[in-house]
RNA sequence: GCGAAUGUAGCUCAGUUGGUUAGAGCGCUGGAUUGUGGUUCCGGAGGUCGUGGGUUCGAGACCCAUCGUUCGCCCCA
């Protein structure tokens, strides 16, 4: 029998201590924000039938993307490889019962057969939230506000971050009546769009001439140029700045305005891959030179429910994921140096072991975290087990400390100690609860 | 799925034009030190050189394949 390895799956990682201790730092930070905007926590199976999948979005993500199989009741599934199919059915099955607005939230994972890369996993956990039920351009001004808060939760400032926003209706607009594109040309040009930072300025412009095709191709380049040129909505040629989709984004700008927001930005080139979306989209992108990434992005999906039978009902959310937060984190040092869960390491000393557990026991019963030494190892052992595991107090147990009941508390950041009796232990902790 | 780089101890890496038994630092572990650390000193464990073939008298090194990792492409929910 050949030796098991101990390398984790393939785009999957392991999660040790030391990196649970990050992933619940950003969890919390997450549930602490939405909660914040009245967001109520859901979440859905980890399984889903294929067909939700196939129903929507592109072709790619269900035929090369999930993983799925065949089950013993020769049902097709699937991992989940997004949120938002899920709970969109979620609210169909309950539509006629759930008060709206509604404002939901989840913290869950996912898989999607794909090539690993730095910040992409085939393992994933995402926040997802959604408000579904409202028209208004103001569900997307609380999202997109909600979107900034969740980064500055974490410490981060305006000018780490910037949000470009557009419209999908703007990029109907522009493709059909402006660049008087078919629906196939429509579609190369809005991947190519997406992929403008990514090719020189020569090969934008020969593929773009491609699409238009020979006879079109001066004029539509031409009108492409002025477009790109727009840095803001007044720049747009008249006859687009006029609709009414160009004035839903002004809308919003006078929103965010109002709320504070000061680093999103009109991008008429924003296009982002999904097919379900109907209204505004943005995406935040990290503003860090080595590092311009695109965080996350959302918008409006106002198709979804309706597939499900149910009464139509419109959506605006957004979904960032754990991995690249984390390297947004860790690009602008915004990680706090995260010690232990645990507040004291308790060591006996000499022949105090039950006396130890004893106070041990008192100590847990006040809500304090105690990790009990019972190894009986020599002492500066297991005073440099409790260093290596950043437990930020250790207590010294002897014999003399029983008899006295005045015990021996040592801080290992700052190295002091003090002998404190069992209340005052209980103080020092509670404090640095705090 | 395509392209490129890369793989030697737990980690970071040396290893000469192919030449005996595979090296360092850090880490781990035991002791010096029976109630106080991350310092110091001494000892120890840990590698079929990613894997499988091939070339050669001889391969960690050269060739082929394969797997993993990283960076791009594709895609990005």
């Amino acid at each position: 029998m050949s030796k098991l390895l101990t390398a984790s799956y393939k785009g999957a990682r392991d999660w040790y201590p030391e990196d649970i201790r990050i992933r619940n730092y950003i969890f919390d930070t997450w549930r602490k924000v939405a909660l914040s905007y009245g967001y109520e926590e859901y979440d859905a199976p980890l399984l889903e039938p294929i067909e939700i999948y196939e129903a929507k979005s592109g072709q790619e993500l269900v035929s090369e993307q999930t993983y799925q199989f065949t089950d013993r009741g020769d049902r097709r599934v699937a991992i989940r490889p997004e949120m938002t199919p899920s709970v969109s059915r979620m609210l169909a099955a309950k539509r006629q019962e759930t008060p709206l607005p509604a404002r939901w939230f989840s913290i869950a994972q996912f898989m999607r057969y794909e090539r690993p890369q730095r910040g992409r996993d085939r393992e994933f956990w995402q926040l997802n939230c959604d408000i579904f039920g409202d028209e208004s351009v103001l569900s997307e001004a609380e999202i997109i506000v909600m979107a900034s808060d969740l980064l500055k939760a974490f410490g981060a400032s305006d000018d780490q971050f910037v949000i470009r926003i557009n419209n999908r209706r703007i990029i109907n607009f522009m493709m059909a009546q402006y660049l008087s594109l078919d629906s196939g040309q429509a579609q190369l040009m809005i991947k190519l769009f997406d992929r403008r930072n990514k090719v020189s300025a020569e090969d934008f412009r020969d593929q773009a001439g491609d699409i238009f095709g020979r006879d079109n191709s001066e004029v539509g380049l031409r009108k492409l140029t002025q477009l790109l040129a727009a840095r803001s909505m007044a720049d747009l040629p008249e006859e687009i700045r006029e609709s009414n989709a160009v004035k839903e984004v002004q809308d919003l700008f006078t929103q965010l305005e109002r709320a504070g927001l000061k680093n999103a930005v009109f991008d008429i080139s924003l296009m982002r891959g999904l097919d379900y979306y109907t209204g505004i989209v943005f995406e935040v992108f990290d503003t860090h030179p080595e590092n311009t990434r695109s965080l996350f992005g959302g918008g409006r999906y106002d198709g979804l429910v309706g597939m499900f039978g149910a009464e139509p009902l419109s959506a605006v959310g957004f979904a960032p994921g754990l991995s690249t937060v984390q390297l947004f984190l860790e690009t602008h040092k915004l990680l706090p140096d995260l010690g232990s869960a645990t507040d004291i390491y308790a060591i006996p000393i000499g022949d105090s072991l039950r006396g130890t557990q004893k106070l041990v026991t008192k100590l847990r019963q006040q809500n304090i975290r105690v990790e009990l030494d019972f190894s009986e190892r020599k002492f500066d052992k297991q005073l440099k087990t409790a260093i290596k595991k950043q437990i930020p107090y250790v207590l010294f147990v002897g014999e003399d400390e029983l008899s006295q009941e005045l015990y021996t508390l040592k801080n290992i950041t700052t190295g002091t100690e003090e002998k404190l009796i069992f209340d005052d232990i209980v103080k020092v902790i509670h404090r640095n609860h705090n």
